[in-house]
DNA sequence: TGGTTTACTAAACACCGTTCAGTAAGTTTG
DNA sequence: CAAACTTACTGAACGGTGTTTAGTAAACCA
């Protein structure tokens, strides 16, 4: 039956419609100013025919999220290039932190934001994000027997909660705190960054 | 001129029972359902009489964060007991971790809300958060010649990016992609702690 | 061609933060 | 004491949000 399957291939067709003019939005606006009825007025829908694609906000958000953690993946798979374990894992770490504070929204989204997350199924393995998480832990994995711990999980925790740590209290602004100029920030994040490294390492 | 005088405790009242009512609110029901209409309800006044004791909402809630900031202070005065410098730090950077697991709503109105920072001002020194923050500091620069940190500031950046992260990550739900029951998760979580502070330890 | 299914939307509902005109009480002044 | 003024408060509105539902018009099928 070709009809039908016409019909899948246009429905599949407004739901990247959907998602691209989001994501746009996204990354343009910010994600407070993401609503079904901007997205809905950007692809000249009305907002009600967005429910017809999505259970809600939250599953929209998450779609959305996906696309995001291929992004940021396929950008580590890109900056972490090194031959070296070692070098490698300080790739990583720049690259995510870098990533995280060039692109905040998305960010926020991934790692931040509640909204995406009541999409998030009890038997839903959250693909997407696992993929990356995976490859910071393989990362850890092939520098373990030159690090300081002794659990390369232990580390990959230690590693990803610093990160996520040190960006998301950037983007929303509590490093005001320090009382710095955001260019003595940035030194102070990069050069703590650099002796931690030194630290963990044998 | 006592009549004025009254008014102005009377003003001091007022805000305190807007304020009060808030902070309730915030920890009983969460932020998300914290809104004027609902502080309003509560004290038994008009939604527009609020807004002639704070210029807005999120003047009201940098009011409310700077009480938290109060409070989480004292907790950490409360549980950093020790003599030992090493061991403050390892009772800090528990009892942080331990307070924003436990009180995530206000933690999230301290450190991951953008709401309350869009008030504070440029010369806004926003005391009630630094009082805490130097806490940290004071306590980091105390133990520093037991630490493999050349500098205590950069120690404090990574220990207060760390415990951000890790409780950021917990709260917003992202320890998900580790597959792990939250038992696990607060087992490795506590562990990985335990580990790091060996690691940055002489 | 007639009946049925599909795709879409206008309008409404229940929220939200915020503003403003109007009112009633309290205070000061002649 | 009464009139003038000031203060404290609110009802109602404005423009925004996510979401639901009844109704319509086109597409499809028999």
């Amino acid at each position: 039956m070709g009809i039908s399957d016409r019909k899948e291939r246009e429905k599949q067709e407004m739901r990247k419609l959907i998602i691209g003019a989001a994501m746009d939005m996204f990354i343009k606006d910010g994600y407070e100013k993401t609503s079904i009825r901007n997205i809905a007025e950007k692809i000249e829908y009305s907002p009600a025919t967005i429910y017809l694609y999505y259970k809600d906000k939250d599953e929209l958000f998450y779609e959305i999220q996906g696309e995001a953690f291929d992004q940021i993946h396929a950008y580590f798979q890109a900056m972490v290039v090194s031959n070296d374990p070692v070098e490698r894992l300080r790739e990583l770490l720049r690259a995510y932190i870098e990533y995280g504070i060039a692109n905040p929204d998305l960010y926020d989204l991934m790692f931040i934001l509640r909204s995406p997350m009541k999409a998030v199924q009890e038997e839903d393995s959250w693909d997407n994000c696992h993929v990356a998480f995976q490859f910071l832990l393989d990362t850890v994995d092939a520098a373990k027997d030159q690090l300081r711990f002794s659990n390369p999980v232990q580390a990959g925790m230690i590693l990803w909660g610093l990160g996520h740590g040190i960006i998301a209290l950037t983007i929303r602004d509590r490093m005001k705190v320090t009382r710095m100029t955001e260019e003595d920030q940035a030194v102070l994040i990069q050069s703590a960054l650099q002796e931690f490294m030194q630290i963990i390492l044998k």
